[in-house]
DNA sequence: TCCATTTTTGTAATCATTACAAAGTATGGT
DNA sequence: ACCATACTTTGTAATGATTACAAAAATGGA
């Protein structure tokens, strides 16, 4: 993936090796990870790594806006690489998360009009169609 | 505010005082506080109030379904006595959280249908009209 | 009043995240 | 190639919110 290594360029970001291997796993692994998930899959292969760096990296990614944050339950921050507006769905049952599209044009929301908006977030809970 | 108090023993509640003062604030103040914000207020006139009290009584309200929670930023968990379908926008320059009316009819969100969904959280970010 | 149950309380434990400083790595000029 | 400087990574310690837990207090019948 020479593709990661150059979106960070592009943005600003020097792109180190941890930095790569981590943008690489947010573009890969579409599931919404927290720090925790992205940490212990990538220590096997870079054993020096610290959570403090991964920590330290998404940061980076949000600042420079190539990644977003999800936050669905309370003490549980997740990343996704896809920073369009879309929205989540999370299965209570088999707790996974779905991507919705989200289509603004189709979200009417008068109140939201007055103010000067920069981030949307639509997430959802209840039961997926696999657990039903 | 006997109103506090009956509500509770609908939902099957026993009405202590914590329980009523607590619930009283929230109907009261509705500008979504934190833990903290309600037992600073509370504690005054509560002189042996708990936080742990705090936690516990709206996790209880959370489960009998008579509060509910927001969670706009990373650990900042909020509470809302208003557990209708509604949304949220919180100003980056203020910090004010304004309640925004949903009509879901006029949320078109086709992917969702496939589910069985049982919560609706919308929230957005950004310069609050005051604050241009 | 006495007993059983529920509620409240304080302390300690947990867990995610951040602060910080030291060690390591890259970069650019000479 | 060498050095000075700046940036990145790392580990440990600190922070802060939340929960676990057990003792104390309050409540509500019989």
């Amino acid at each position: 993936m020479e593709n990661a290594c150059k979106h960070l360029k592009t943005r600003g970001i020097k792109p180190s090796y941890q930095r790569i291997k981590i943008f690489e796993y947010l573009l890969r692994n579409r599931n919404h990870p927290t720090v925790d998930m992205i940490y212990r899959k990538l220590v096997p292969r870079i054993p020096t790594l610290s959570k403090t760096t991964v920590y330290n990296t998404l940061n980076l990614f949000i600042e420079k806006e190539i990644a977003s944050i999800i936050i669905i339950e309370e003490n549980e921050t997740r990343y996704d690489a896809d920073t369009s507006v879309h929205g989540h769905f999370k299965c209570r049952k088999c707790t996974k998360v779905y991507d919705l599209d989200i289509d603004l044009s189709k979200i009417d929301i008068p109140m939201l009009a007055e103010h000067s908006v920069t981030e949307h977030h639509f997430y959802f809970k209840g039961i997926c169609k696999n657990c039903r």
